[in-house]
Parts: structure tokens; sequence; C-alpha cells
DNA sequence: TTGTACGCGTTATCAA
DNA sequence: TTGATAACGCGTACAA
């Protein structure tokens, strides 16, 4: 086996392991072959001013030729750091949640740090064995969102365990105010005021609000800019224009109720001329039941939805929405994350980061 | 400090470290404390036959107490294995992407093992990189679907070396037969045909395809598959109802040169009464220029898209689509892997996994 | 200039 | 029944 390193000089090995190298070669394996000690290999191989310059060479050729890397795992474990955050969200497959990921995933490539990602599914026993599976060495922080089950049950024990065991989390959109932590979140009271105003100022009187029960601190808290702006414009809000759909149902039939709970809506106030619904399907779904009523948009109905997302930008018409910039929102909670993390000294004071909602308008408001 | 363990026993430990717990407690913070050696604890918590119960018991109390809990990178590091994957993908804000994770995820939650997520982004560079600061020891083995740039270029190394350092891959959806690894694929080819057979026998005679260029292999396959059941079906293909996109056009103006191709092809062809479209977003785009031309759907046009997503269900009409079942490919891909990494004598024969398309029907076709 | 010893946290083997 | 030791792979303080 030759190994040519310059015009000059020119390394001879012998092929140190018979049998085809199958097994990753570690800085010992190097040190056998070369017969110098461990910590030589592992100097000439950092460069170190100790190694005299043929060693150096001579180790790093050995090296290059059998594509030496060093050992991540043992890194961590001296280092006390594993270089990976875990990422727990309730579901993937969610046009917000990936864009979320995609912007962790990009700020984690640039500072040298891996991603784990965990799917909680809505549900609390899942979001609590995800974290307790990684928080066991093997990563230094956290990056969430939390399930509704969580939400609704209000156990935020693991959490808070997590924490006092000195490892940071950094909570985005859905986020609760008590626990220490950085957050990121939307601007879920402003975004529904941009709706809302932006839906009057297009000449709506009777804006019917499609929103999800309380429990979820996004649902409620669009749900109190809606009230909010309303007042604001001087129109009195009115119960039976406000739609609660229970989320939770996640049977087969979950569309057909909503649909039909749409669909009474509507026929129930003839006068709705605007709807602002807190997702992207929930808008969708009142632009296709009003089309079917009869309704042109935006004509005699005009639609916002919260979460810009593809549905949005590819129904027919396109649906006018606020924008949460996910990518954003994940790009600045790894960015909070990792700062913390390598700082040194600890520090107690927690920051909010607050997102700008934007309003995107498109075919469904005039 | 008084943990009570039975109503018997009652033990007393003094807080061993005045200051608040910060750092994760160790064997070895508990030997300390106890007054045993680190081996004594581990033999107790793991319930050996070894150890007294007095020990045991108390050993355990005490763990349970400071909730020890093992550092997983420690036993990474002396198992030789991390019980974590690399799933690298080409993008995540993507349907079938992120539902071939929530596969992966569930099947990883399962078996114990945990997912770190990289994208490349479709670039050749990203995947290279992603795949090397994870090949050094932090991950047990791959699953990733090759990225476009990939494809094109046809440089393969990456995959040959990271296999030849005895690091097993799992490839899916976009595969190379070269490559000694298992692979799960969709039948894109018979899907095609699938697709075909329902338009010819709903009474189509001029069917369009709407195609990606040729060096990504799904649609490759799913345009061979097109021109073949025509065949069959004893229709002569005509290259004017043909339309590739090269969609390495990741420019603001896709979307609109995409629309004006498919519409320069409608007007140009007035006798089409079917498209069959490789991608969900080709499907779509296609409804909405032909009905801007005039067109009803499914009356005068039935469409098929290849890709089951977000957009299918909720377009209107909704659209008829091919299922690649991406969930079940994550699955099966996820269980190729640990079976493989868990079987201990090396298995050089690699399994090809084809899973089945579904023809959905919804409103686009008769 | 090179090598020895130690520690990161764990388990397994062997000795007491 | 318990404990000392070695090993996983690495980096570094210190000794030679």
């Amino acid at each position: 086996m030759v190994f040519r390193k310059t015009a000059i000089k020119t390394y001879e090995f012998h092929i140190f392991d018979s049998k085809i190298m199958k097994r990753k070669v570690t800085l010992k394996h190097i040190a056998k072959e070369l017969d110098v000690s461990i910590s030589t290999v592992s100097k000439a191989l950092r460069n170190s001013v100790e190694i005299s310059e043929d060693t150096k060479e001579k180790v790093q050729a050995f090296a290059k030729l059998y594509n030496y890397k060093p050992n991540n795992i043992a890194l961590s474990l001296k280092n006390r750091k594993t270089k990976t955050i875990g990422v727990i969200i309730p579901e993937i497959v969610h046009y917000f949640f990936s864009m979320v990921i995609r912007g962790i995933e990009r700020i984690a490539l640039e500072r040298g740090y891996n991603v784990i990602v965990g799917l909680s599914n809505e549900s609390f026993d899942k979001e609590v064995i995800n974290m307790e599976t990684l928080a066991n060495g093997s990563i230094d922080g956290f990056i969430l969102s939390i399930s509704k089950e969580t939400l609704f049950q209000q156990d935020y024990h693991h959490f808070n365990e997590t924490i006092n065991q000195g490892m940071p989390i950094v909570m985005f959109d859905r986020v609760i105010n008590e626990i220490p932590c950085d957050k990121v979140i939307v601007d879920d009271l402003d975004g529904s005021k941009k709706a809302i105003n932006k839906l009057v100022s297009n000449g709506c009187k009777n804006i019917a609000l499609i929103t999800t029960k309380d429990y979820v601190s996004v649902g409620r808290l669009r749900t109190q800019g809606y009230m909010e702006a309303l007042s604001e414009n001087g129109i009195a809000p009115n119960a039976e224009l406000i739609l609660k759909v229970d989320d939770k149902l996640e049977a087969e039939n979950h569309l057909d109720v909503l649909e039909q709970s749409i669909e009474q809506l509507i026929r129930n106030n003839a006068t709705i001329d605007g709807i602002y619904a807190v997702n992207e399907l929930y808008a969708m779904t009142s632009m296709k039941v009003a089309r079917k009523l009869g309704k042109n948009i935006p004509e005699d109905l005009q639609v916002i939805g919260f979460t810009d997302g593809v549905l949005s930008r590819h129904s027919s018409p396109t649906l006018t929405t606020l924008s949460q910039h996910g990518q954003q929102m994940g790009e600045k909670a790894a960015e909070l994350l990792f700062d913390r993390l390598e700082n040194e000294e600890e520090n107690e004071i927690y920051q909010t980061i607050v997102i700008n909602t934007e309003l995107i308008e498109r075919e469904s408001t005039k």
C-alpha cells in the first residue's frame, strides 16, 4: 500500500488489517500500526507543536488514507456535551411544524449541531416518554411545542424536571408562561386584529369566527384578538357568529362534522359577510361550504385564515392568510438554545421573542 | 431528607449536595454518598443476585429519590452502538417526506431508537456533509432518499464509503440499483398504468402527461408506465402530449412557468380529455389552468396525479391520486434497518421492498 | 519530542 | 456479598 503525500516523500504502509476494514479506525489502531503511543497520534492529528514534523506527516498521511474521523460519542462523553438537540413537536405532517423544523435544521447545520426529532402526536404520554429517553445524556437541550393533551391536562412536571436537571428548553408557538425558559411565539392577538381590521375596512359588517376550544392557548389568544378588534371597530361581538370546534375529534368523520357545523353557522346567519378562521383548514372548509351554499368569494363573503400553508396558496380562490413565519420561528428558537448552551455562566433571565404575523392578501378578500 | 420505601423500612439520606443538583446524578455520586463501590451500585440497580437485598433496596431507593438514569452516551460508547439512526431527506416541508418520517419515528419509538433528521435540500454537498457528520459514531445506520443533485451528478461515492465502513443504509423512493443496500420503493411503473387504465376506461382518448426531466428516477419510471399503458390500450403515444418540466427551476417564477407551459399544452391540443401528472402540484396546476380555459372537470377533462397529499383532498374539485403510502414506506424502511442492525451475522443479501400504490378516486375523474 | 496517566459514565470480569 | 480493574475512544496535564 503506497500513499504519495508530496513529490518528495512517499510512505509505505502495509495493510494493517488483512480482512477488509469494517470497523471504523481509531487512534488506537493508528498508534499500534505506526508503533507510537495513542497520545502522539492524537497530538499529531491536531497538529500539536509538541510533535515532530516527520511524525505528524506520517500520522496524518495514515489517518487520511484510512479515513480516520474522531468518534463523536467518545467526544461527547469526554466533553459532557453532545452537540445534539432534541426537538419535540406534536405532529410533523403539518406545514407549520415542518417549516419550524426546517428553520431549526438550517441553524443547526450552520452551528454544528445535530437534531433529534421526536413526535408527541398530541399525546401527553408520548411527550413525556420522548423527553425522558432524550434527557439521559443524548442531547444538550430541547426545543418543543406542547401537545394539546398536555395543555388540556395542565401537567407540566416533565418540563420543570428537565429544566431543574440543568437542561435548557426553548418553547415555541404553544407555550406556558409559568415555565422558566426561553420562548418564541407568534403575536396571535395582534394577528387577529390585523385580520379583523382588514375585513372591516373591506366593508364586512358581520364577521364570523371559527376557532378551537379554549385550552389551546393560541386558539384562545386568536379568539381574544377577534373580540378586541371588533370592539375597537365599534362592532358588538355576537355569540351566534362564533363557532368553537372541538379539534380533539380525530375521528374519521372529523371533517364532516366540521363542514356541517360551518354550514349550520352560515345558514343560521345569512348576513355573514366575513369569516375569520384560526387555521388554514377551517378557512378552506369555510370557503368550500360557502360556495356550496351559493356564496361568491370574495364578493359575498371574504375569508381570512391564520397559518399560511400549501393549501392557501393553491386553493381556488387562493386564501388570504396570516403567515406565522414558521421557518423564522425555528431559526430563532435554535439560536436562543445554542446561545444559551454556549454561554458559560448560567443566565436566569429568559427571553420571549415575538414573531410578527404578516397578512398575505390573496383572492379570498377584496 | 426522608424517603419512605415501605411501611417497614425508612431510609434517611442527608442531602448530598447542598446546592441544588444541577448536574445529572451518576453511579459515582451514588457510590460516594452511600459509601459503597461504583460496581456495587451498578449491580444493585440492575437487580443483580450478587448483591444483598438490603444494599439493593438502599441503592434503589436513593437512585429513585435522585431520579438516576444511566447516561446514554456512556452506554453508547461501551456498547459500540447508539440506538440512534440518521434520516437524510431532500426536503421536510413536503407531505410525502413528512409522512415517511412519521412512519420511521413510529417504529423507532416502538423499538427504542432515536431519529436524527438531516435535510439535504436537494443539494449534493449538503447530503455529503450531513452524512459525514453523522457517520462518526453518532448513529448506527442511515435511512435516506437521494437528492436530485446527486441523482443528476451520479456521484455515489459517499454511499459506498458509508457502507464499506460497516454502516448499513436503507434507501427509499429515490434509490440507485447499484448500491448494495436495502431499498423501499413504490411501484411507479404499475401506478402509472393504474392511472392510465382508469382514464382510458373512463373514456379518455387523448391523455397528456406532465412529468419531470428524466434524471429523477421516479419521474422516468412514471413516464415509462404512461407509455406502456397507452400501448397496452392500443393508443399510440403522442409526443405533443408530453410535457417535461424542469423542476430544478426553484426560482420565484417556477409556478408561473409551470402554468404557462401547461396552458400552452392545452391550447395547442384542444382534444385533450385526460391529464396524468407525476405529482400533486402539477395535477392541481393543470386543473387550475384547465378551468381558466373553460374546461369542466371531470366532464371535459379528467385529471389524476401521483402522490397523495393535503392538496388533493382539499382542492375543488378534489383530486384523484395515486397514494404512495409514505408512512408505510417509512415504517418498512425502519424495520429493515433495525432488523439488520440487530442481526448479529452480517447479511450480504439485500432486499428491495415494493409498496403498492393505490388509486384514490375523487372528483377529478368520472 | 514522546509517552504515561487520568477522566468522562457505564458494565463485565475477576479477585477478595 | 462486595470491590477493584479494564475497556469503550478521546484529549490533555504532566512526566520522562
